[in-house]
DNA sequence: TGAGAATCTTTCAGATGCAGAATGATTATT
DNA sequence: AATAATCATTCTGCATCTGAAAGATTCTCA
């Protein structure tokens, strides 16, 4: 019984490689875990995460132009129409045209899209204290400033974020 | 001059939304930075952060068939095949048919996959280091510790994770 | 033993997310 | 006035991901 195949296989000649998980793997691990299950609780809402990511920077400031709202996101202007296009057929958003450039189109939330807000917090709160739940209070506020201190050394835009999935390979690294 | 919509905005009678930004939201745009980041690095390597991940369960327990690791990565078997594909003609990983049951293929690392395993922990340290640079080290001891008994809590796979983008919103919600 | 059910891999077709080029309308530049 | 730039939109293409066949093998149990 020299190999033992079928169990465990723990034991051969060479260095194994590390075991630690490491922080970068925790953190993009649990923001898919978190994202998804945000994702779950809107979806009765029919929104998606992007679609309330968009609702709050055009409830922060209203009258944007959708350009200005895609550079905030970093997203492609052409991308976003499709999200517009669906938060304005829930009566959420309203595109009014641009009396001083009547090419742009400023965004507003509708009084449904701010009830709709609204909502959405309650949501978000339900959500973070499922995912808090085994931390203290301290500790939630610990790992909050700790992330946020991150978050700024690596700019974050408050905004959408693509999966690595986007990625295209042909960029230099980091 | 009742509605001075060109400016700012931020004078309705309304209770404005909350303005917090949760951590859960935190979480999730820092990991898909993270992610992007490591994507970035692994690709003079022509590997994804999935095939990382493959690549990390094979070694840790060689043998197993892909339906074993499918189900540890919570993916379907049919998506493993093309990473093994690439991974197999990148000559890191062998099939080598189980002669118990000629079904299945059990899962090696090759030497090469094995050396290319401590290439890919060089990369992780060193965007672990770009990740973390702002933390002192007892502080990214205390995040460690944080995150990883979040992931405990909602009992997170070590394996390889899908964005929101996946969900499909007819599940139930959580 | 032998027939049908279950299991493993693989292929295939379809849905979705995403970026970037092309287009039409409008405004800025010179 | 002519050309260039800018905004929103549409369209095309590529990558990711899932679930439904299908072929091979093994299991079940009558």
């Amino acid at each position: 019984m020299a190999k033992e195949p079928g169990t465990g296989a723990r034991d051969s000649g060479r260095p194994s490689p590390p075991e630690v998980i490491g922080t970068g793997y925790l953190l993009s691990a649990l923001g898919a875990h978190s994202a998804m299950n945000f994702a779950r609780r809107l979806a009765p809402l029919d929104l998606t995460p992007p679609h309330v990511g968009l609702l709050r920077g055009i409830g922060m400031a209203p009258g944007r132009s959708q350009q200005a709202i895609a550079d905030e996101f970093g997203m492609p202007a052409s991308r976003l129409v499709a999200f517009i296009d669906d938060l304005e057929a829930a009566g959420l958003v309203e595109r009014r045209r641009d009396e001083r450039d009547r090419r742009a189109h400023r965004l507003f939330l509708t009084a449904k899209g701010e009830d709709v807000m609204h909502r959405i917090a309650e949501i978000g709160q339900d959500h973070e204290a499922a995912l808090l739940q085994s931390l203290s209070s301290a500790e939630r506020q610990q790992l909050h400033q700790l992330l946020e201190r991150l978050a700024v050394n690596q700019d974050i835009a408050p905004g959408v974020h693509p999966g690595y999935r986007t990625m295209r390979p042909d960029d230099s690294a980091s």
